[in-house]
DNA sequence: GTGCGGATGAACT
DNA sequence: GTTCATCCGCACT
Protein backbone atom coordinates (compact mmCIF):
# COMPACT_ATOMS: atom_id res chain seq x y z
CA UNK A 1 0.00 0.00 0.00
CA UNK A 2 1.11 3.53 -0.63
CA UNK A 3 0.55 6.59 1.07
CA UNK A 4 -0.58 10.13 -0.36
CA UNK A 5 2.42 12.44 -1.45
CA UNK A 6 0.88 15.82 -0.20
CA UNK A 7 0.94 17.77 -3.56
CA UNK A 8 1.48 21.29 -5.06
CA UNK A 9 -2.28 22.52 -4.38
CA UNK A 10 -1.36 21.81 -0.73
CA UNK A 11 1.28 23.60 -0.23
CA UNK A 12 -0.12 26.93 -2.63
CA UNK A 13 -2.57 27.60 0.01
CA UNK A 14 -1.75 30.93 1.63
CA UNK A 15 -3.46 29.84 4.55
CA UNK A 16 -0.59 29.52 5.90
CA UNK A 17 -0.87 29.34 10.39
CA UNK A 18 -3.54 26.46 8.51
CA UNK A 19 -0.63 24.80 6.46
CA UNK A 20 1.57 24.67 9.58
CA UNK A 21 -1.57 22.48 12.00
CA UNK A 22 -2.10 20.37 9.01
CA UNK A 23 1.57 19.59 9.13
CA UNK A 24 1.56 18.10 12.39
CA UNK A 25 1.13 14.51 12.26
CA UNK A 26 1.96 14.57 8.66
CA UNK A 27 5.04 12.11 7.58
CA UNK A 28 8.08 13.93 6.29
CA UNK A 29 10.38 11.32 4.15
CA UNK A 30 13.79 11.45 2.90
CA UNK A 31 15.73 9.42 0.45
CA UNK A 32 18.99 10.78 0.25
CA UNK A 33 22.25 8.35 -0.39
CA UNK A 34 19.53 5.55 -0.75
CA UNK A 35 19.26 5.52 2.63
CA UNK A 36 15.51 5.85 3.29
CA UNK A 37 14.33 7.78 6.48
CA UNK A 38 11.09 9.16 7.57
CA UNK A 39 9.39 10.81 10.63
CA UNK A 40 5.65 12.31 11.81
CA UNK A 41 6.41 15.63 12.18
CA UNK A 42 5.63 17.14 15.56
CA UNK A 43 6.41 20.87 15.89
CA UNK A 44 6.39 23.79 13.26
CA UNK A 45 6.61 27.23 13.03
CA UNK A 46 5.60 29.43 10.58
CA UNK A 47 6.94 32.67 9.09
CA UNK A 48 4.25 34.25 7.48
CA UNK A 49 5.48 36.94 4.53
CA UNK A 50 7.09 40.26 4.32
CA UNK A 51 5.11 41.41 7.65
CA UNK A 52 7.06 39.38 9.88
CA UNK A 53 9.72 40.61 10.96
CA UNK A 54 11.09 37.00 12.45
CA UNK A 55 11.36 36.16 9.28
CA UNK A 56 14.42 35.88 7.15
CA UNK A 57 12.34 37.50 4.23
CA UNK A 58 11.16 40.42 5.92
CA UNK A 59 10.11 43.74 4.27
CA UNK A 60 10.90 41.56 1.41
CA UNK A 61 14.12 40.86 1.84
CA UNK A 62 15.13 39.14 -1.09
CA UNK A 63 18.44 37.75 -1.47
CA UNK A 64 20.31 34.80 -2.93
CA UNK A 65 19.78 33.01 0.01
CA UNK A 66 15.70 33.82 1.26
CA UNK A 67 14.77 33.83 -2.80
CA UNK A 68 13.34 30.44 -2.57
CA UNK A 69 11.12 31.93 0.03
CA UNK A 70 9.57 33.86 -2.62
CA UNK A 71 9.03 30.74 -5.26
CA UNK A 72 5.60 29.17 -5.52
CA UNK A 73 4.91 26.70 -2.24
CA UNK A 74 6.13 23.20 -2.33
CA UNK A 75 9.68 24.21 -1.95
CA UNK A 76 12.22 23.19 0.36
CA UNK A 77 14.66 25.95 2.42
CA UNK A 78 17.16 24.71 3.87
CA UNK A 79 19.60 27.12 5.45
CA UNK A 80 22.72 27.04 7.72
CA UNK A 81 22.66 28.67 11.09
CA UNK A 82 25.12 29.43 13.85
CA UNK A 83 27.17 28.11 11.26
CA UNK A 84 26.30 24.48 12.24
CA UNK A 85 22.63 23.68 12.15
CA UNK A 86 20.50 22.78 8.96
CA UNK A 87 17.10 24.36 9.16
CA UNK A 88 14.25 22.57 7.20
CA UNK A 89 11.67 24.76 5.63
CA UNK A 90 8.43 24.24 3.82
CA UNK A 91 8.03 27.20 1.21
CA UNK A 92 3.84 27.74 1.04
CA UNK A 93 1.64 29.95 -0.84
CA UNK A 94 1.82 31.85 -4.10
CA UNK A 95 4.56 32.91 -5.80
CA UNK A 96 6.07 36.16 -4.61
CA UNK A 97 4.85 35.94 -1.36
CA UNK A 98 7.87 34.67 1.17
CA UNK A 99 5.75 32.22 3.28
CA UNK A 100 7.31 28.88 5.01
CA UNK A 101 7.19 26.63 7.47
CA UNK A 102 9.77 25.56 10.00
CA UNK A 103 9.93 21.69 10.64
CA UNK A 104 11.08 21.78 14.14
CA UNK A 105 10.04 18.45 15.53
CA UNK A 106 9.44 14.76 14.05
CA UNK A 107 9.11 11.53 15.70
CA UNK A 108 11.36 8.61 14.07
CA UNK A 109 9.42 6.14 11.94
CA UNK A 110 11.58 4.39 9.66
CA UNK A 111 15.69 4.17 9.24
CA UNK A 112 16.00 4.90 12.94
CA UNK A 113 19.55 3.06 12.10
CA UNK A 114 20.35 5.29 9.65
CA UNK A 115 19.34 8.20 11.30
CA UNK A 116 21.42 6.89 14.59
CA UNK A 117 24.66 6.99 12.15
CA UNK A 118 24.29 10.52 10.80
CA UNK A 119 23.73 11.67 14.56
CA UNK A 120 26.73 9.67 15.84
CA UNK A 121 24.67 8.45 18.32
CA UNK A 122 24.29 4.41 19.46
CA UNK A 123 21.11 4.45 20.91
CA UNK A 124 17.66 6.04 20.15
CA UNK A 125 16.58 9.13 22.53
CA UNK A 126 14.58 12.19 22.09
CA UNK A 127 17.40 14.34 21.03
CA UNK A 128 17.97 12.02 17.76
CA UNK A 129 14.84 14.26 16.02
CA UNK A 130 14.19 17.22 18.37
CA UNK A 131 14.52 20.38 17.59
CA UNK A 132 15.32 22.14 13.77
CA UNK A 133 19.17 21.40 13.88
CA UNK A 134 18.79 17.92 14.95
CA UNK A 135 15.99 17.12 12.75
CA UNK A 136 17.66 18.06 9.70
CA UNK A 137 20.80 16.03 10.20
CA UNK A 138 18.95 12.92 11.51
CA UNK A 139 17.48 12.78 7.79
CA UNK A 140 20.27 13.60 5.89
CA UNK A 141 19.60 16.80 4.41
CA UNK A 142 21.21 19.83 4.13
CA UNK A 143 22.29 22.85 2.10
CA UNK A 144 22.56 20.98 -1.22
CA UNK A 145 18.77 19.96 -1.14
CA UNK A 146 18.19 23.73 -0.56
CA UNK A 147 14.92 24.37 -3.27
CA UNK A 148 13.77 20.80 -4.54
CA UNK A 149 10.56 20.33 -5.13
CA UNK A 150 8.63 18.37 -2.23
CA UNK A 151 6.57 16.59 -4.82
CA UNK A 152 9.94 15.02 -6.31
CA UNK A 153 11.98 11.80 -4.83
CA UNK A 154 14.34 13.18 -2.37
CA UNK A 155 12.20 14.79 0.00
CA UNK A 156 8.71 15.14 0.25
CA UNK A 157 5.88 14.45 3.36
CA UNK A 158 2.70 12.18 3.12
CA UNK A 159 -0.44 11.87 4.86
CA UNK A 160 -0.67 8.92 6.34
CA UNK A 161 -4.66 9.54 7.91
CA UNK A 162 -2.99 10.85 10.80
CA UNK A 163 -5.26 13.16 12.38
CA UNK A 164 -4.98 15.90 14.95
CA UNK A 165 -7.87 17.34 16.84
CA UNK A 166 -7.53 20.82 17.13
CA UNK A 167 -7.72 20.08 20.91
CA UNK A 168 -4.20 18.25 20.99
CA UNK A 169 -2.38 20.93 19.25
CA UNK A 170 -0.50 23.50 21.36
CA UNK A 171 0.29 26.51 19.86
CA UNK A 172 2.74 29.29 21.49
CA UNK A 173 4.94 31.63 21.05
CA UNK A 174 8.16 30.65 18.38
CA UNK A 175 12.07 30.17 20.01
CA UNK A 176 14.95 32.36 19.39
CA UNK A 177 13.69 35.25 17.17
CA UNK A 178 14.18 38.05 20.50
CA UNK A 179 14.78 40.79 17.91
CA UNK A 180 11.53 40.45 15.90
CA UNK A 181 9.64 43.10 18.40
CA UNK A 182 5.81 42.79 18.29
CA UNK A 183 6.28 39.58 16.80
CA UNK A 184 7.61 37.62 19.22
CA UNK A 185 4.69 36.58 20.88
CA UNK A 186 2.70 35.67 18.06
CA UNK A 187 1.42 31.99 19.15
CA UNK A 188 2.94 30.62 15.32
CA UNK A 189 4.67 27.38 16.88
CA UNK A 190 2.70 24.52 16.47
CA UNK A 191 3.15 21.12 19.07
CA UNK A 192 1.19 18.19 19.23
CA UNK A 193 0.30 18.04 22.92
CA UNK A 194 2.02 15.31 24.39
CA UNK A 195 4.45 14.36 22.62
CA UNK A 196 8.04 13.70 24.06
CA UNK A 197 9.88 14.66 20.46
CA UNK A 198 8.97 18.12 20.41
CA UNK A 199 12.28 20.46 20.64
CA UNK A 200 13.42 21.68 23.96
CA UNK A 201 11.19 24.90 25.80
CA UNK A 202 13.27 27.37 26.12
C1' DG B 1 36.84 43.10 0.83
C1' DT B 2 35.65 43.09 5.78
C1' DG B 3 33.10 42.39 10.11
C1' DC B 4 29.36 40.93 12.74
C1' DG B 5 25.91 37.86 14.38
C1' DG B 6 22.45 34.11 13.82
C1' DA B 7 14.81 30.65 13.27
C1' DT B 8 20.66 26.03 17.81
C1' DG B 9 22.52 22.27 20.51
C1' DA B 10 25.57 20.39 23.77
C1' DA B 11 28.51 20.70 27.38
C1' DC B 12 29.58 22.88 30.98
C1' DT B 13 29.08 25.28 36.37
C1' DG C 1 21.62 28.86 34.64
C1' DT C 2 25.87 30.12 31.12
C1' DT C 3 29.16 29.44 27.39
C1' DC C 4 30.86 28.18 23.11
C1' DA C 5 31.40 25.82 18.77
C1' DT C 6 31.84 27.44 13.78
C1' DC C 7 30.87 29.47 9.01
C1' DC C 8 27.91 31.60 5.86
C1' DG C 9 24.90 35.50 4.74
C1' DC C 10 24.25 40.07 4.88
C1' DA C 11 25.12 44.95 5.30
C1' DC C 12 28.16 47.84 5.09
C1' DT C 13 32.91 50.09 2.80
Amino acid sequence: MSFAKLDKAFYTSSETLWLAKQLLGKVLVTETNGEKTTGKIVETEAYIGPADKASHAYNNRKTDRTKVMFEEGGLSYIYLCYGIHQMFNVVTGRAGIPHAILIRGVEPLEGINVMLGRRKMKEKAYRLTAGPGCLAEAMGLNREHNGLSLTGNVVWIEDRGVVVPEKNILASPRVGIDYAEEYIKKPWRFRIKGSPWTSPAK
